[in-house]
DNA sequence: TGTACATCAGTGAACGCGCGTTCACTGATGTAC
DNA sequence: TGTACATCAGTGAACGCGCGTTCACTGATGTAC
């Protein structure tokens, strides 16, 4: 989804459509799936005027990453007030968001983090730095959704097991994928609910 | 390592160099990261030769992704047999072993589904077949290590656990990466052991 | 044991292609007076 | 309000490079007699 700020230049507007295009597709295709030419085409463009708005591939990596896992990650805690509003489990909440049957064939549009995790390291430093920080923002989400009293180290197991359901489940195929889903959902929220 | 059966002809013996290599270089680098010209050259070939030993770059992707796979896994067997030997909690023996602080910069011959599983829905049918089977051994694995009475669908929950622990530990840097596999190591035996 | 020859494994140059990046240019937008 | 001009955003062709793949060839290996 586009973030349109107050005061919008026709630029400032046409480099958030690049990014809003490129943040899908490093999710659907990984971040060396997919070239400079496609994402511009995708956003309307031609190629050449990509440094006019980014100043190396890399850079446009980076802001993506962000840009997706603000994106989801503002999806997920706009379910976890839901939640808490209605006075129901923002665990459960997150988790039954998180691990969908839906995310399955939603990578383009899901989780930065599940997309991308194995590819991170490998990334130049500005990209990992950028994924690192959505790395540390879905702990600090999940640590929210926890029971008053869980501490860090319980978030971070939470998002290590939320994270690697996903892409497992990713690798296997129809039923097989969904029981795992719904196994990891059952077993973390019977696990960590208050 | 090179696997050597009983007969072995010259040109076996450089295609297995190839595969070793390979599996190595798919870890570092992700399937799509490594050209083959490199793999052949660290291999001590050229790389014309190629295809008189795979039919395609993703056919080796898909032997190399089996290699891997099957060489971290006899490792991990091996470390079972023994804890089961002395006596010892083979789950905790697993959980140290593929949770140990050197995995972090272990990946070149670590697990290859650690390395490689956000990637892997990415890839071409064969390539996703193969990387899909080390998937269910590495939760075959992790089920025979549970104490009696653990059922599948426990060992999909740590499988998933130790993956993801893996990767997010790997996008942090020094202090902060192992203190978060070790967190993970100590919920992880608290829960599971028997 | 020695020679002649077929088979085999690997070489190295070449191919077409798509990539990231650069740049001279164009047409639209917006400002000055 | 209308004209002249500077600035801006995007175009499209070109570049050098590395990729996967092909193929004619070479030198070594091994077999037949």
């Amino acid at each position: 989804m586009p973030i349109v700020p107050p005061t919008t230049t026709r630029k400032e507007l046409t480099h958030d459509r690049i990014l809003d295009v490129a943040s899908r597709a490093i999710r659907r295709a990984g971040y060396g799936g997919v070239g400079l030419a496609t994402i511009m085409k995708e956003a309307g463009l031609t190629h050449g005027g990509f440094y006019a708005h980014f100043a190396s591939r890399d850079a446009l990596l980076a802001e993506a990453t962000q840009r997706a896992g603000r994106d989801t990650g503002a999806v997920l805690a706009e379910r976890l007030r839901q939640a808490q509003a209605q006075g129901s489990s923002p665990f459960a909440a997150l988790v039954q968001t998180y691990l969908a049957d839906a995310q399955l064939d939603n990578t383009e549009c899901g989780c930065v983090v599940a997309a991308l995790a194995s590819e991170i390291p490998r990334q130049a430093e500005e990209v990992a730095n950028a994924a690192r920080a959505r790395v540390l923002g879905l702990v600090d989400l999940v640590r929210r959704s926890l029971p008053a009293g869980a501490d860090a180290a319980q978030a971070q197991m939470v998002a290590a097991t939320l994270v690697g359901t996903v892409q497992l489940a990713r690798t296997l195929q129809g039923k097989a994928a969904k029981a795992w889903l719904a196994n990891a959902r059952d077993s973390l929220i019977r696990q960590y609910s208050a």
